[in-house]
DNA sequence: AAATTGTCCAAAACCGGTTTCGGCAACTCA
DNA sequence: TGAGTTGCCGAAACCGGTTTTGGACAATTT
């Protein structure tokens, strides 16, 4: 059915040995009939079995890049519903890798205690971190560095004065969001004139967290008037909460995000925000894999880049320091609810 | 380094056919000949490399399923961010299946003419389909009876007696689209009592989108009174407009969505929707496709399930007709501006 | 003219499994 | 007791490639 190189050999009158160095582009061939055999090729429409190959070579010619379910933005059909519980994470893990059906891995959203790297360490296989873990000489990484990136935003907003923050971390588990918390803290420390406050939380993962736990601080007596947050997404949700109590971000308080995600282009105002290179990101995690796997000998290496601070609208210099914010929010919340008792008024009158 | 059947058929002093008859579970092998050879490998650690199963089997016990790279969805890292174009995806397709990488394919998300299908059915690959195309008796496939569904919804809200319908679809290429469409209009047709009114719109596919065509429709002169949504998405966009024009959904509108994603539950009121189970669809589908492979002279079947309706509160009997809606649209909106007026007055009074 | 070198390719070995074939020994049955 | 089964397993073929080996022939050198 399926043409093979036999067959391919077969048609032109030549052995498979010679049709295998013409197509692998050998030297001990001559040009002549390399061009024949590649124009045979392409005009029989054959395509070398990478099952077979794989045989000989001992490569699978694929890497694993298992995407981790994320907890709740599982919608769009076939979207993660297989794999449930890191035991059956870590054996799909190691099943590719020993049945040979893959020939190393890109490994993201690493963990501190990252079982999956346990694993495929002990299995010898390669292995490129989209991330940081401990031990890091031991392994081969791609990050951005974001504990710069967040040590950066830290400085930029105590240089508009600010003095009360908030960090809104991500997932606690992964390793990113100790970094990004310990850029803030590193920020802080540099300045180093007391008087700083910064309150973190963690697990504010989606815009809806973003948005409830912005709510709460910024009605508290103590409110943050500065907002780091480690995902766009949780960014998006404070500038939500600020809606809601009309206060104008960049102006009332300020926030910067972290991703570079679309959404953050179309919020109001615009999203202040470290924009990462995601293809970058998987490019350069493809090479380092690509040397691992193919150069016999290959030595491990991490790499940190940075991203780039987008200066969108978000953020600007203070205007009322902590307390003040909290008389501002509290007469706003009177306001607004004395309209809705007006509102209800309206709406009664009207009614009758 | 890694251990093959002849290093296990070495180690137990015996051929390496019957190492894989044993371990197959060939008949013609002693219980404890075959008992020692599970031993054996289990101690050892021997896994048979799938590589060099598939050269003789032909199989590469894999299949391919490429989700598609939703328009914006897209930001944690590595979400597709490598497959751009029709052609490149076509050919990730062919290459897959040619190569012998995968030995069949799922394929979502299907459209009126899929070239993906007219490529794979063309290489005879084992295909099955999540969702439905034409000449739908060639192929395998599985689908919710998407029609049905907006039939029963359209029936539904017109025994409620409500005469002026909005159907915002969904991605409009897509053929779950157009099936739901003439799920919508084959309930009006059956209800056939004229003066009953629809309005038809495509790609709204977000939250953002249902909210501006909501928005919109409710502020025209002949608002629809039921939102019939092709996606939960759209339909949480259309409860968030009601929030702002101060409509209450399942009172002075009514909302019906389809999907049943884990945030219709949590909105105010929840949302009525049908709700599809996506472990049995993915679990169905691969069945189907593991008889393609594996059954020889295997036929293909089509698959048609119900979802279920969950009727949470979004919904319910007409209160206003469409004027009387847009009326009431009218008086709403000019007491909230001139509520914002009064805040304005209020604001500049408390400033000073 | 003989020896050396280089070019090109056929043949064969090999990769790690699966499956077929055939044969030995033990058992059954007339 | 001899012929036919049956149970079990080794040997070998095979899958579709890659890579090594070796040999034929032409071109060049001595």
């Amino acid at each position: 059915m399926k043409i093979t190189i036999q067959d391919l050999a077969n048609h032109l009158g030549i052995s498979k040995g010679t049709v295998s160095r013409a197509l692998r582009g050998y030297a001990d061939v001559s040009a002549s009939t390399a061009k024949r055999v590649q124009k045979a090729a392409k005009e029989l429409g054959y395509q070398p079995s990478a099952v077979a190959q794989g045989i000989k070579t001992g490569l699978a010619r694929s890497v694993g890049l298992i995407l981790l379910s994320e907890s709740s933005a599982a919608s769009p059909p076939f979207q993660m519903q297989f794999i449930n519980g890191i035991s059956e994470m870590v054996e799909l893990h190691r099943d590719l890798f020993v049945q040979r059906k893959v020939d190393g891995f890109i490994l993201p959203r690493t963990t501190q205690n990252d079982l999956r790297i346990q694993i495929l360490d002990q299995l010898k296989a390669p292995l490129v971190l989209y991330g940081q873990t401990e031990n890091l000489t031991q392994y081969s990484w791609f990050d951005i560095n974001q504990v710069e990136c967040f040590r950066r935003a830290t400085a930029r907003l105590l240089a508009f004065g600010h003095r009360h923050f908030a960090f809104l971390g991500g997932d606690a588990p992964l390793f990113y969001n100790s970094l990004r918390k310990k850029g803030v803290e590193l920020g802080i420390q540099e300045f180093d004139q007391g008087e700083v406050q910064l309150q973190i939380f963690e697990n504010i993962t989606t815009v809806a967290d973003g948005l409830e736990c912005a709510l709460r601080l910024l009605k508290s007596t103590q409110p943050p008037t500065a907002f780091l947050c480690a995902l766009d997404l949780s960014a998006l949700g404070v500038i939500r909460a600020t809606k809601q109590l009309e206060l104008i971000p960049g102006e009332h308080i300020s926030v910067i995000g972290y991703e570079g995600i679309p959404e953050g282009e179309f919020s109001e105002p615009g999203l202040t925000t470290f924009e990462v290179d995601q293809y970058e990101a998987g490019s350069q995690c493809g090479v380092k894999l690509m040397q691992l796997i193919h150069e016999k000998g290959a030595k491990v290496s991490g790499t940190l880049t940075m991203a780039v601070l987008l200066e969108r609208g978000s953020d600007g210099p203070v205007r009322f320091n902590s307390g003040e914010l909290a008389t501002f929010v509290r007469n706003r919340r009177r306001l607004l609810s004395s309209q809705d008792t007006l509102q209800q008024m309206t709406e009664k009158s009207l009614r009758n």
